[in-house]
DNA sequence: GATTAGGAGAGCA
DNA sequence: TGCTCTCCTAATC
């Protein structure tokens, strides 16, 4: 197989169905072009046209097609993977490719080699979709499990696909439904109620269901998909149903920075000093993980002043615009 | 104009 | 009571 997976490639949709078994535990629902054009996504942003005439035929795998699911950090997981030469790759700000003959993956390497590459590739890539599906739970404050959501959840779920996506509002077609609603519906029902976007809601949400489902197969400790981590073992402020503080929400940003790194970053990891780069955005992720859609930087960053007294965050030695310190660093 | 700093009051669990 | 949101003024970049 010679599968080149680059985002923008138009060969996108063939590979996602090659590069993923027909079956690991994902509904065999065909993929709509959104979600093969979700590889195009520039800046980690899925195309904002993404409702137009879906293409049919092609099994396999949502998680692929998602950059918020499949995120950049996967993709770079993917590129310096240990069958890749080593090499400077990109870094991971930059569009992330995953070629299987530029990892090597072909090139030299009889069948059984390449299959196993192949399923070393498929299995970091769904751990590393189920691992930003956990943060996604973190950061929301949801279950997993799409069954599970109540009437708030289902909103809060909808308005971060929303603003992840650059979608319309969409939410409102769908505030009367809870969780168990929602994963009854079948892809029609979702078109009914929302025609431009119906069928990337459906979509995105298949790929949570999907991965309850794995999560579920999955015993706890099995490391089959995580490339060695266990994604739903973490045990912190963000799982045990506690209200989430301001500081621990940034924190949870700055651990994942291949998917946050645009607007919020480490300057200094040791001393706990990390950069604001989009002042709006962060205030945006947290108004909408607080339910709080007025929320904006200014109002964001009296909560971090609030920090000073309490010995949390301070402004460095050297005080610059939008950068803070955490008092006690990871 | 955007950011920083801090006071003050309100709402919520 | 603690935490956060909200609004405000003033200073600074």
């Amino acid at each position: 197989m010679s599968a080149v997976l680059t985002m923008g490639s138009p060969d996108r949709g063939e590979v996602a169905s090659s590069l993923h078994p027909p079956r690991v535990g994902f509904a065999e629902t065909p993929l709509t072009s959104l979600e093969r054009d979700g590889w195009e996504a520039e800046d980690t942003k899925p195309p904002r046209d993404l409702a137009g005439a879906p293409e049919r035929g092609l099994p396999g795998l949502y998680l692929s097609c998602f950059d918020m699911l499949v995120t950049e950090d996967a993709a770079w997981l993917l590129k310096v993977s240990d069958t890749a030469p080593p090499s400077p790759g990109p870094r991971p700000e930059q569009c992330p490719v995953i070629d299987s003959q530029g990892l090597g993956l072909s090139l030299g390497l009889d069948g059984q080699m390449e299959e196993r590459s192949l399923e070393q590739v498929q299995s970091m890539v769904v751990g590393e979709v189920l691992k930003d599906i956990e943060t996604a739970c973190k950061l929301l404050n949801i279950t997993p499990d799409p069954i599970d959501w109540n009437v708030g959840n289902v909103q809060k779920w909808m308005l971060w696909t929303e603003h992840l996506y650059r979608l319309p509002q969409v939410g409102k077609a769908f505030q009367d439904l809870n969780g168990k609603d929602l994963c009854a519906m079948s892809e029609e029902d979702f078109r009914q109620r929302n025609m431009q976007c119906g069928d990337v809601l459906y979509a995105h949400l298949d790929i949570w269901k999907s991965a309850a489902w794995m999560k579920e197969r999955c015993s706890p400790g099995d490391s089959k998909f995580t490339g060695g981590e266990e994604p739903w073992s973490e045990a912190d402020s963000f799982c045990s149903g506690q209200p989430i503080h301001l500081w621990q929400f940034l924190r949870e940003l700055l651990l994942k920075p291949h998917s946050y790194g645009r607007c919020i970053r480490w300057l200094n990891k040791e001393k706990g000093i990390f950069k604001i780069e989009d002042s709006a955005h962060v205030a945006r992720l947290w108004g909408i993980r607080k339910n709080r859609p007025a929320m904006n930087y200014d109002k964001l960053s009296r909560s971090i002043r609030q920090y000073y007294k309490k010995g949390i965050i301070r402004k460095p030695d050297v005080s610059q615009r939008l950068v803070y310190q955490f008092v006690h660093p990871v």
